[in-house]
DNA sequence: GTGAAAGCGCTAACAA
DNA sequence: TTGTTAGCGCTTTCAC
């Protein structure tokens, strides 16, 4: 009660001086350090309640040489679902090591660079990142230092470091033998950016199934399908084309849902195939229900953390890079078991 | 080049010594403040780009008295898509103040109090909250304290702070309203808690508009169905009631794909129809596609945004609180717009 | 059991 | 144009 000072916080100075002690004895007592009398102890703890006062993390982290007991994300704001779990998994780690993890989002690539030193900047103890950047070299610095850092979904260029990945390439190999082992021939394939290596791995997967069953692949993927209108588009080109493809591959999720726009909306006769590469919530209720590609991003989560903390916790920084590799896994619902040519079934009523 | 202390990072110091100049004149180049030679200053940015530099933010914003050009938000991890929208509202903002939002997530209601008072001992500069809890008087020493703080999708409890939320019984009304008018009766209810404000005023729309059209509402109400399962049980619940209602209100997405999948799944003969609070990304995808209604998260994102950096830039905390109401628009798709005792259609084939 | 002094890295105020 | 001093709020060291 009684805050007469505008907007400044109570400090342990303050709380010192009403309890009548030093404040390195006020010091003690919130921080649970032995060697202050029970009575007084609890008349501080009283006091600091009273004056609400909260420990300045600020200065106590200064003091205690960058351990902020804080680990940064830095993740864009694009594939939710993505975004969601692994930020699950990261937290379920980061709570049983009692660090707080913080956030920073961006929308574009080109923020990514200002968001991360933002956090470097502010002392965190480690860096989780999915990079969306081409190059990470500006990190050169905190490497240097020996910052802990670990990469997620892509591995960093220009600088070498810890890095948690899917088996993108397993994964669309996966998904194109799956379709192939179906009788398609000519499978098409919609990506957004072929120099994300996400990206670009999946379609390696890809093209090395095709070539294994002696196809030709390359002139039915389709790149720069951005956003699920892109996506939308690309593949109502395949479609549309002389020779269409009688199998579709889209290499993520928001691709898959322009996917499935494009193919509810076209009047074809036959039936297109279709898989998907990440799971999405109502993918088991359209119709008919998508077959996927799953990574778990929440584990991808766990092992970063994991990593992190490692890292914090005493492995040496110098130590070698690790590169984990999560496996996928097809889940087939049904849009990814359609066979060539089968003809679309009429329906009577609305 | 040459860094042999283990994990400690470069200072202002370390710069001053290796161009021999006095720490505050690199102080002075760092910041972009005027009075340095430009031969000096670049000779400083040189030698800082050489060594990694950093400024330690920690130690600036202790020295700037509790200025740390960063916002904090906290919100749980349930439902995607709000998280996402809102977020993107924020940053869009607070790009603009050049400020860094960082976001703490929690897994559960009772870590919301850890995760707030870790962000104000790091002296964020505000808080956006989206409440879990039931309380929030915990911020009590905050308040005292004028943090700016704004309070999004629910109001607080235990304390006064400025507010943003949607129209959630107008929205409750509207969609209730809309089935009405189409001949429903009997309009079941499916939400999660009703102790939460969102979920009862939603619920209170729904019930104001059977009062209005003179029907009986109470006993097709379900609540606690808790994630898509809770709610797809519920559904089925109501559903095999001896007098099922024609019609059902999801309180929100998670509850309205749980809605789907038990009408889905249900063998009737007749179609149900469905409205969902909250849209989703494939709910035009799905058959029939589901009737919402919307609330813009975005925009709720950049009002609480706005708020907190009006309350940070001047405008004094001691002001009169602000709730600021947001309209909810209904999005008809089809799935809102089916009449009582619509017979399924039949369908040939697969 | 308690406290005084020093200092973490930075910047504002003031000298030179 | 440049540097010195002090101090933000905290914790560590060491003395009492």
């Amino acid at each position: 009660m009684d805050e007469r000072r505008l907007s400044t916080r109570p400090t342990m100075r303050d709380v010192a001086d009403r309890v009548g002690l030093s404040i390195k004895s006020v010091s003690r007592v919130l921080n649970g350090d032995p060697g202050v009398s029970e009575a007084k102890a609890e008349h501080v703890l009283t006091v600091a309640r009273e004056l609400g006062f909260r420990r300045n993390d600020l200065a106590r982290s200064l003091r205690l040489q960058d351990r902020t007991e804080t680990i940064g994300v830095v993740v864009r704001q694009a594939s939710t679902r993505f975004y969601d779990s692994l930020i699950r998994g990261i937290d379920e780690v980061a709570a049983r090591h009692g660090a707080l993890v913080l956030t920073a989002t961006t929308q574009s690539a080109e923020r990514e660079q200002s968001a991360v030193l933002a956090l470097s900047s502010r002392r965190v103890d480690g860096l989780i990142i999915v990079p969306s950047g081409e190059d990470q070299s500006y990190l050169r610095a905190e490497a240097a230092a020996r910052m802990p850092m670990v990469f997620v979904d892509r591995p960093a260029r220009g600088i070498s470091a810890d890095t948690v990945v899917a088996d993108n390439v397993a994964g669309g190999y996966a998904a194109t033998q799956h379709l192939i082992a179906r009788g398609h021939q000519r499978i098409g394939v919609i990506g957004t950016r072929s120099s994300a290596s996400t990206m670009s791995e999946r379609a390696r997967g890809y093209r090395d199934a095709c070539r294994e069953a002696g196809l030709a692949s390359e002139d039915l993927v389709r790149w720069n399908a951005h956003g699920q209108e892109g996506a939308q588009q690309a593949c109502e080109e395949l479609l549309g084309l002389a020779h269409p493809p009688t199998a579709l591959f889209a290499l993520n999720n928001v691709c898959t849902i322009g996917a499935v726009r494009a193919l509810q909306g076209a009047q074809l006769s036959r039936q297109v195939a279709l898989i998907g590469f990440d799971d999405f919530d109502t993918a088991d209720l359209l119709n008919p229900p998508v077959t996927v590609i799953t990574q778990d991003v929440e584990e991808m989560g766990r092992r970063a953390a994991e990593a992190i903390f490692s890292r914090i916790d005493g492995r040496p920084t110098t130590s070698r890079r690790e590169k984990t590799v999560l496996p996928t896994t097809l889940i087939a619902r049904g849009s990814g078991e359609i066979e060539p040519d089968r003809p679309v079934a009429r329906r009577i009523g609305a």
